[in-house]
DNA sequence: GGTTCATAATTAAAGGATTACAGATTTGAA
DNA sequence: TTCAAATCTGTAATCCTTTAATTATGAACC
C-alpha cells in the first residue's frame, strides 16, 4: 500500500519532487507527467500527507474562531460565514466553544502558538494571551472593542449609536418610560449601549433612571427572569429596550404568560436579528447587525495580515440598521 | 529567539529529546530537569511545534465535524458538545459547514485523507468519499439511517417511531385530518417518519391521505410557505405534524397572520425540540431528540474507534420524548 | 568497595513533504 | 544547425519533534 511520494516517485519513474509538485504546483509539471503521477496515485488512493507540508512550510492553513455560544443564533451565522470564506481562501476553520470560561479560552490561544492554526478570531472581550509575545502584524481579529488593545484589528459595531437608535425609536413613538434590559452587566457593548441610551434620553430632556435598568443574560431563560422581574417591579414603563433578540423571545415568553400584550400594552425592541426575529410572535422590531459582513470582514482580515497583505482598516466599523416589525407601537 | 526543542536544549545543557519530554511526558523527567526545561521555555516563550508532534506521531488530534447548516438550532447543540467532549479528551474540532453541497462535502472529505483529522462525524445523508479506502475500524460516525452502509457506526433516533408519537398524540386529542408538512423530500429520516405517521394512522383505522403531505425544508421561512399553501387548499385539517420545530416557527408566523389560531383551530406538533421551542407563542408540543446525547455519543464512539478502544455498539438508538407544551389541544 | 537495579538522560533515526538550486531537455529564433 | 531561453526534473537539505535503543547515573545492599 502507497504511502507517501516516493512510494508514488519510485512507482512511476519520478523523483519525489516531482510527485509533490504534481500536487501542490500542477502548472509546474508537464501535463503527461502529471497524468502519469496523478493516475498512479489514485489507483493506490495516495493522498498527500498534508501533516509533513504543514511542518514544512510553518503553516497550518487553519485558522481558530472563538465564540462563546455557538448555539446563540447571533453567532452561529458569524462562524458559517467565516467558515465560508475561509474555505474559499484554502483555509480550514477550528471551532473554539469557549462558554466564556477563561480556561478554555487559554486552552485555545495556545493552539496559535503551537502552530496548530495560523491565527485566531476572536468573539469575546477578552485576548487569552499576551499579544506581545507575538511579533505584528498579530494574527488576530476581534468584534469587541477591547479599548486598551488599540493594536488589535478589530471588526465591530457602534454599541452606542445603537443604544440610541433603538431609544430614540421608542422615544418617537411617545414612550416617555422605558426600561432596559441589558445583557450581561460589566461587558463593553452593554455599556456603551447603555450610554446611547442615556443620551438619547437627555436629547429628550428625560431623566435617567437606574431603576428602569435590569441586568440579565444574553439568553431566553434569563430574559424572561428579567421580565417577571421588570412586571413584579410596577415600574409604569411603557416600552422595554432588549439587547438581544434572544433575551426579547423570553421576555414576549414571560409578558404572553402574564397577559401583558406586545405592542398593545409594552413595546419592546432589540438589538442583533437573529433569524427568528422576523417570524416571533409578534415579529421583533430589531436593530439587525451585520453578521454576515462580519463574518466576511473577520475572516478576510485575518487571512490578510496571515498572507502579509496589509488590511485597509485596523477598526472597521460596521453599519447597523433599524427594522421596524410589529413589536413596537405608539403609546 | 528560542524557536524549537534544541534551542531550549542548548539553552539548559539537556538533549532534545528530555525537552520534548518535558512538555509531553513530565512523569517520565526528573522534577529538577523538568522545571529547568519548563522555566527556560517560559522565559523564551516557546511551545512545541505540533505540526511537527503530529508529523512524527502521525496523528492530528482533530476531529472533523460536517454539519449541513451550523446556523439550525437543531445542529448547533449537536456541535457544542462534540466540542466539549473532543477538548475533554485532547481533540479539536474542525468545523465542515456543507450546505448539503457534495462539492463541499468531498473537499472535507478529503482532510481525513489528508490526515488533517483522525476521525469524522456527518450530519448528513452522504458518506462523502469510498469507505472502502479505508481500512476498518472506520474512523467514521454517522447520525443517518445509511440503510447502504451496515459497516458504519451511527448515532441515531427511530424516526418510525417519532412519526407514529407524533401522530398518535394527535389522533389521542381527537383530530382525524392531520396535515404533514415534511423536512427535505427524499431524506431517509423524513420517509420514515412518514412510515409512522401512515403506520399511526392505520392503527386507528384512517385512511392516509397523499394530498395532506407537503414538503419544505428545515427553515422558517420556507415552513411558512408551506403552512401557507396548507391553508389555501382547504384541506380541513384540524392539526399539523411538521418535521422540525424551526419549520413551525414558519407555520406559527404564517397561521397567526392568517389568523388562525394555534391550538384552537389548529394543532401543532413537530420535532426536536430545539432550545426556543419552548419560548414560542404559544410554546410548542415537539418530540424532543437527544441533542446533548447524540453529541456525546458521537464524540465518544468515534474518539474510541480512533483510539482503538472498539466502542460497544455499532448503531445506537437514543430515546426521544414528547414534550407536550401548548401548540396542542383536544379537537 | 563492588554489584545490581531502577531511574534518568542521550543518541540518532525516523516521519513525509517541500523547495532552492542545479542539471537536463526542449523550444524557438537566427 | 546552433545557441540562448524557457521549461521540466532531480538532488538533497530542511522543517521540528518523537521515541526506540542505549548509556549514564545513583541508590541500595552485602
Amino acid at each position: 500500500m502507497a504511502t507517501n511520494v516516493n512510494d508514488i516517485a519510485a512507482l512511476t519513474g519520478v523523483s519525489n519532487a516531482t510527485v509533490s509538485r504534481a500536487f501542490r504546483q500542477p502548472e509546474k509539471v508537464s501535463a503527461k507527467t502529471r497524468d502519469k503521477v496523478l493516475a498512479a496515485a489514485a489507483s493506490l488512493g495516495f493522498t498527500p500527507n498534508s501533516l509533513a507540508g504543514n511542518l514544512k512550510q510553518g503553516k497550518s492553513n487553519k485558522i481558530l474562531v472563538l465564540v462563546p455560544d455557538i448555539t446563540n443564533p447571533y453567532f452561529s451565522p458569524i462562524v458559517q460565514t467565516i467558515e465560508k470564506v475561509a474555505k474559499q481562501r484554502g483555509y480550514s476553520v477550528l471551532l473554539g466553544d469557549t462558554r466564556d470560561d477563561p480556561e478554555r479560552e487559554d486552552k485555545y490561544a495556545n493552539m496559535l502558538f503551537a502552530k496548530q492554526a495560523d491565527g485566531i478570531i476572536i468573539n469575546s472581550q477578552r485576548i487569552p494571551f499576551n499579544i506581545d509575545s507575538l511579533k505584528p502584524p498579530f494574527p488576530v481579529v476581534s468584534t469587541s472593542e477591547l479599548v486598551n488593545h488599540k493594536d488589535i484589528y478589530k471588526v465591530r459595531v457602534d454599541n452606542m449609536a445603537i443604544g440610541e437608535m433603538a431609544t430614540s425609536h421608542l422615544l418617537s413613538l411617545g414612550h416617555k418610560k422605558i426600561a432596559v434590559i441589558s445583557g450581561t452587566k460589566g461587558l463593553e457593548s452593554c455599556n456603551l449601549r447603555l450610554e446611547g441610551y442615556k443620551n438619547a434620553l437627555n436629547k429628550a430632556g428625560i431623566k435617567y433612571d437606574p431603576e428602569l435598568v435590569y441586568y440579565t443574560h444574553y439568553s431566553a431563560e434569563t430574559g424572561a427572569e428579567a421580565a417577571k422581574k421588570l412586571v413584579a417591579g410596577f415600574t409604569g414603563a411603557t416600552a422595554i429596550f432588549s439587547f438581544g433578540d434572544l433575551i426579547s423571545i423570553g421576555i414576549l415568553h414571560a409578558l404572553n404568560k402574564l397577559n401583558y400584550k406586545v405592542p398593545e400594552n409594552i413595546s419592546l425592541v432589540s438589538v442583533d436579528d437573529i433569524a427568528i426575529a422576523k417570524y416571533c410572535n409578534p415579529p421583533l422590531t430589531t436593530i439587525a447587525q451585520p453578521k454576515i459582513l462580519i463574518g466576511e470582514s473577520c475572516a478576510n482580515i485575518l487571512l490578510d495580515i496571515i498572507e502579509n497583505k496589509e488590511p485597509k482598516e485596523k477598526d472597521r466599523m460596521l453599519e447597523h440598521e433599524l427594522i421596524i416589525r410589529e413589536s413596537t407601537a405608539a403609546v
